[in-house]
RNA sequence: GCCAAGGUGGCAGAGUCCGGCCUAACGCGUCCGCCUGCAGAGCGGAUCUUCGCCGGUUCAAAUCCGGCCCUUGGCUCCA
């Protein structure tokens, strides 16, 4: 089966196809380290994490690149807030990145290159394209020409001769929609000052920890775009497959790495776009500018990275969530239901011995089933809801099975464990497999109060019981009564 | 104003590329039954005739075509 993509370059989904039949390279435009990575980072981690990872499962080596820009007007406008100079405010950010992605289980990436690192690449790029006249010195800034670059807005459909005038370098601009490769001197305090905070210090203060470099136009910084052009193909090459970014991200940004990278190399750049959708609080987009996020770590303390990644998963990458108190209940719910199912199918196929005879079609045909559509959703442009769904309809068949038979089919439910952990475990990532096999002191207290209970219960002593059951529930041991006896899973 | 994506049953959210198996997946909610001392979990069934609006194509449309309305994102820093 082939994997289809939606390219946002011609709007159409597409059959997939590597430049090189074994391997897959891709590119996820990071973040800016400077203010807290948010439930909308986070959630486009996770889905390109799951894409390298069924990338991966389909037999493609992956090699996955994300960047971090560590040079920035923002950065520099925590300076005194967050760290004594640029340098240190982007560390400061950077140990929190590493830390949220730890936590949410995001597999490393191959490579995470930072622009601070990359100065040379993208000097040797600006260079290039002043020198094949697709871009010019001005003031000791440099421009590109976006009238030179024929292919000018083919990402987003933007027309350059539309584009609002910036009165801000009118004067140095040849064309209002040039932007910057290079930018002369230090930073502008006038451009610091809006990305301040409320409350802090003036911009002036902060502007002399802003870094600089030397170049053949002078001391200065580079522009916000050329990073990722330049450091994409320091560590992927001139062209690579898959391009992943934010939708707020394709103009300008993604259109004017295009723009540079292609006019730079004469050679075709990513070969496929994909954008991922913005989280919605409220109604409008959770933004770092717009102060109205909740941060990762948050997130991570309050729902724990099964249910986030739950939530994440449970719609299309495309698509834009919404973030809410209900939506993030009933990501909780899902995984509730997938992990009893599979907790339940462990403790069975545990309960028989591998000889056990009995085969029950029923629960054999929906694990193959399972994953004949897990695989076409994801297959489908990477349709994790479809995906998920699958998954519920596994824990599903588990339940009927256990519930409908007295003994059970070992070798149906060993298949619905290996489902169980190689789809959610390894493809989405979700704690299914992973949790060893060591029987703690807690668990035979458990058991011995357990036992206490059922001495009640047998007895009459129902009060009693139930107030064990409740006192158990107290502490995050849940007590679920069957025919077969009282079981019990740890929240 | 311009560009892009989207509007689906009480909520949430797939399906729209390649029209029929969609009287719309998965989940939540509600209701009934089973199980149970009770609860929870689970199982079985029901509810939801409807896919922004109007018109068209077709034997057949949530899915194709045209027009309109609305929402979100972008055109300024942004996953």
């Amino acid at each position: 089966m082939t994997l289809h993509v939606t390219n946002t370059l011609t709007g159409e989904r597409e059959v997939f196809e590597p430049a090189d039949d074994d391997q897959v390279t891709l590119y996820l435009c990071g973040l800016t380290t400077s203010d807290p990575v948010h439930v909308g980072h986070a959630r486009t981690w996770v889905h390109t994490d799951v894409m390298c990872r069924w990338l991966e499962s389909v037999g493609y080596d992956v090699r996955y690149v994300q960047n971090f820009t560590d040079v920035s007007e923002k950065i520099v406008a925590r300076i005194g807030e967050d760290g004594d100079d640029e340098r240190e405010v982007a560390r400061n950010y950077m140990a929190e990145v590493i830390d949220a992605m730890d936590a949410l289980g995001l597999r490393r990436a191959d490579v995470y290159p930072r622009v601070s690192e990359h100065i040379d690449d993208i000097v040797r790029m600006v260079e290039a394209l002043v020198e094949k006249g697709y871009a010019y010195e001005s003031n000791g800034s440099v421009y590109f020409d976006v009238s030179s670059f024929e292919g000018y807005g083919k990402l987003s459909n933007q027309d350059p001769g539309e584009m609002e005038a910036d009165a801000d370098y009118a004067g140095e601009k040849r064309d209002p929609a040039d932007f910057a490769l290079w930018k002369a001197g230090g930073v502008d305090p006038e451009e610091v000052a809006g990305h301040r905070h409320e409350g802090a210090a003036p911009p002036e203060e902060a502007v002399e920890g802003a870094l600089t470099w030397d170049s053949p136009w002078g001391e200065g910084r580079p522009g916000w775009h050329i990073e990722c052009s330049a450091m994409s193909t320091t560590h992927l090459g001139e062209t690579f497959d898959i391009h992943v970014a934010g939708s707020d991200l394709v103009f300008p940004h993604n259109e004017n790495e295009i723009a540079q990278s292609e006019a730079a190399t004469g050679k075709e750049f990513s070969r496929y776009w994909l954008h991922t959708g913005m989280v919605q609080v409220e109604g409008e987009k959770m933004s770092s500018s717009l102060r109205n996020f909740t941060t990762a770590r948050e997130a991570i303390e309050e729902f724990g990275p099964d249910v986030l990644r739950t939530f994440f998963l449970s719609t299309v990458y495309s698509a834009d969530p919404t973030f809410s108190a209900a939506t993030l209940a009933e990501a909780g719910d899902r995984w509730e239901t997938i992990e009893r199912g599979y907790e339940r199918a462990v403790a069975a196929r545990d309960s028989v011995d591998a000889y056990a005879k009995l085969v029950d079609g029923d629960l054999r045909e929906a694990v193959d089933a399972v994953r004949e559509s897990f695989e076409a959703a994801m297959n489908d442009d990477f349709n994790t809801r479809e995906a998920m769904a699958a998954l519920l309809d596994l824990a599903s068949a588990v339940n009927a099975h256990v519930d409908g038979h007295a003994e059970y089919d070992y070798a149906g439910l060993k298949r619905a464990v290996d489902a169980f952990e190689g789809l959610g475990g390894d493809v989405f990532g979700l704690s299914l497999g992973d949790s060893g096999g060591e029987v703690s002191v807690a668990e035979d207290l458990v058991e011995l109060v357990l036992e206490v209970r059922e001495a009640e219960r047998e007895a009459g002593n129902y009060d009693r019981a139930d107030d064990l059951r409740d006192r158990l529930a107290a502490l995050g041991v849940e007590v679920q009564d069957s025919e077969d006896g009282p079981s019990y899973r740890f929240e």
